[in-house]
RNA sequence: GCCGUUGUGGCUUAGCGGUAUAGCGGCUGAUUCGUAAUCAGCAGGCCGGGGGUUCAAAUCCCCCCAACGGCUCCA
């Protein structure tokens, strides 16, 4: 119960009209007025169904309080619905309002306003300081009559038959040894491959239990690369300019090497999408994922969690001849959205909103989409390279149906020689899902957790669903099989990965960095003093890379300590003997230790054909932030 | 989503019923310096948000939000 108590000069009401709850009332309680009186205005709430008699007491003994601090024998009763979003039923409240009425009458005079009409009312209150005060009540509860809350109008999940699907999906798992033999995982010798034990742990034992936190979260923090927004909602992350940038050269470079190695056409399609398009309700049926939804005048919308749906809508209205396959398109989503359970969400692992690569290719046949699958896995394991992700960081995962790998075991023998290294296998009695084979990178990172990266899969059932055809050389219809691919995985994964690999590094005492094709900074030129800053400046010019300039006043120990915080591949000091000797003294980090940095005397050419030599082939952006120190303002 | 833990200036944190601690960072001044933290002063807080208990709440209670851990799940 809410109660609001006004000492006043006088109250009065006059009802003005009924609702349909109003209680029947004699034609004198129609209007009311007294002197003089405590004015108690109250909203009797849900929880005080639980116990009335108990909210009547307490009700009544604060009201008697009141009156006895402000001197006043007089207490008009005033149901005020205003005071409470949580309101009782009217029954209770008509219920509590007579049952205080009746308890005070005895003592002194009682004017109750009735319930249910709309009132007029004037009061004059005295202001003094104990003449307006505000009171919430509680009624005792006892465990015998508190309300059951289950099963009171609980939403019901809408869960995809994928969801339920897997819940009841039958696998075995086996390790695929380098041989392209098949091993119960009982019978293999994990030991020599702790790495693949922690995966398989991870996926079969479900023994997860960590202690800490995954160490990439400070690291993104303190790196200013991404950060938790409070204002959107969880696992919606806030990308810093150095953030951005690293994000940026990933995206370009995953679509460029796509376009020009693979030929892949990069498209752009919608973000959301109409719930009840016929082709997509199916769709969504058969993918694991929670959507998000969005009530957009009369259509129900959700927002895409891959770039399936743009692309093949794309197809479906597209003339293909054989003579195009494998015809392929890439999206760089930015974003893809997953509802996922709160729970899931951490750091950069796991988010709700993330940044995909989305690679979908059509292929004549099943032979057709073999050969490509195997091209796409070498493809992949490339790209993780190049970002710094290596083959000895991730675990392979290979999952198939039992009838798949009875027909393309050459394949995934193919497969396992490849990496060189046992991969964990799943095998499914029946196909659930709408691919028939599957690969995926797992990473495991500091804290023994598990989570995919690059993917390809092969698709039998949506060239149908979404009606994509293909004309073949006697001129009929056929469907294509289709692949998707994602050859790095999330972007924001990515960078998950690598800040996990530095804390690593930083663990086994070395010294973190990213690859310099990623490094926000890649030179730093740092000033020993105010006079040497103009020559300081001039090597800043020479430098084709980002480079920026630390003209802070500060002392050159702390300078360089912050360009080591940073992660700056290459520092460069510049001070009486540098300007003498025309020559540079340059850090590189990548050879020195936490004990002490590796000095290297260069010219300013053999310093940029070195990190050209590093970057070559890679994107390129400029710097995201002010070129000097002095300007740039702290984002953590 | 469920269960548990946590939430104090920008960051890291002390306090855990009675005047909000300190360090870093920021600002001001001094210092012009050779490879991982120069010295001094100043400013900065609705103690995650809302409600309640109390003469008095950062501190106790309830609700909400967020982060972390577990269940579960994936790019």
């Amino acid at each position: 119960m809410q109660i609001l108590l006004l000492h006043s000069d006088f109250i009065e009401y006059e009802t003005k009209k009924a609702t349909p709850v109003a209680e029947k009332i004699d034609e004198s309680a129609h209007a009311g007025r007294l002197e003089e009186a405590l004015a108690a205005f109250i909203a009797v709430e849900k929880d005080d169904e639980q116990n009335t008699s108990s909210v009547i007491e307490k009700a009544t003994d604060e009201i008697k309080k009141t009156l006895v601090q402000v001197k006043a024998d007089k207490v008009m009763l005033y149901p005020y619905a205003h005071l409470s979003s949580s309101l009782s039923s009217p029954d209770t409240a008509i219920k509590v309002l007579k049952g205080i009425e009746n308890k005070l009458s005895g003592e002194i005079e009682v004017m109750r306003a009735p319930f249910g009409w709309y009132k007029g009312f004037t009061v004059k209150c005295k202001g003094h300081p104990l003449s307006e005060l505000s009171k919430r009540i509680e009624p005792d509860v006892d465990e015998g009559c508190k309300i059951s809350k289950e099963g009171v109008g609980e939403d019901e999940d809408v869960v995809s038959e994928a969801l339920k699907a897997e819940s009841v999906a039958k696998s075995y798992f086996k390790i695929l040894d380098t041989d392209g033999v098949l091993k119960d995982i009982d019978d293999f010798d994990l030991s020599e491959h702790p790495k693949l034990q922690k995966f398989v742990d991870y996926e079969i034992s479900k023994n997860r239990t960590s202690k800490i936190a995954p160490p990439h979260v400070e690291l993104m923090r303190k790196l200013e690369i991404a950060d938790y927004e409070n204002g959107s909602d969880s696992g919606n992350m806030r990308f810093y300019p150095k953030g951005r940038l690293i994000k940026s050269l990933i995206e370009r470079y995953v679509v460029d090497r796509s376009v020009s190695e693979f030929g892949a056409m990069e498209v752009e399609t919608p973000i959301m999408y109409d719930m009840n398009h016929p082709t997509l309700k199916k769709y969504l049926d058969r993918f694991p994922a929670r959507q998000y939804s969005i009530e957009s005048d009369k259509r129900h919308l959700f927002l895409r969690f891959a770039a399936c749906f743009g692309q093949f809508l794309m197809n479906h209205d597209m003339t293909i001849s054989y003579r195009n396959l494998p015809v392929k398109m890439i999206e760089m989503t930015r974003y893809s959205f997953r509802k996922e359970q709160r729970g899931e969400l951490v750091g950069l692992r796991r988010l709700r909103a993330f940044t995909m690569p989305d690679m979908h290719t059509l292929t004549t046949d099943m032979q057709g989409a073999t050969d490509e699958f195997f091209k796409q896995y070498a493809f992949c394991i490339d790209i993780l390279d190049k970002i710094g992700i290596k083959l000895d960081d991730f675990e392979v995962a290979i999952r198939f149906t039992k009838d798949f790998y009875e027909d393309n075991k050459d394949l995934i023998t193919k497969m396992v020689k490849e990496v060189n290294k046992p991969v964990l296998v799943e095998m499914w009695d029946e196909r659930f899902f709408y691919f028939v084979l599957k690969f995926e990178f797992n990473f495991v990172d500091m804290i023994d957790k598990a989570s995919a990266l690059s993917t390809v899969q092969i698709d039998v059932e949506n060239a149908e669903r979404y009606d994509i055809s293909y004309t073949d050389e006697k001129g009929s219809q056929k469907r294509p099989v289709i692949l998707h691919c994602s050859p790095s995985g999330a972007v924001e994964r990515c960078i998950y990965a690598l800040l996990e690999k530095a804390a690593d590094d930083i663990e086994n005492k070395k010294l973190p960095m990213f690859p310099v094709w990623l490094s926000p900074t890649q030179v730093r030129v740092i000033p020993v003093s105010e006079k040497h800053k103009n020559y300081a400046e001039k090597i800043c010019s020479e430098i084709k890379f980002r480079v920026d300039l630390d003209d802070r006043e500060m002392t050159l120990g702390k300078k360089i300590r912050e360009a080591g915080t940073e992660w700056v591949p290459y520092v460069i000091v510049i001070g009486d003997n540098e300007l003498e000797s025309g020559k540079l003294t340059v850090s590189i980090r990548s050879e020195s230790d936490m004990k002490k940095g590796f000095k290297k005397e260069m010219t300013v050419e053999e310093l940029n054909e070195l990190i050209e030599n590093e970057t070559k082939n890679l994107p390129y952006r400029t710097l995201p932030l002010p070129k000097y120190l002095s300007k740039r303002a702290k984002f953590v």
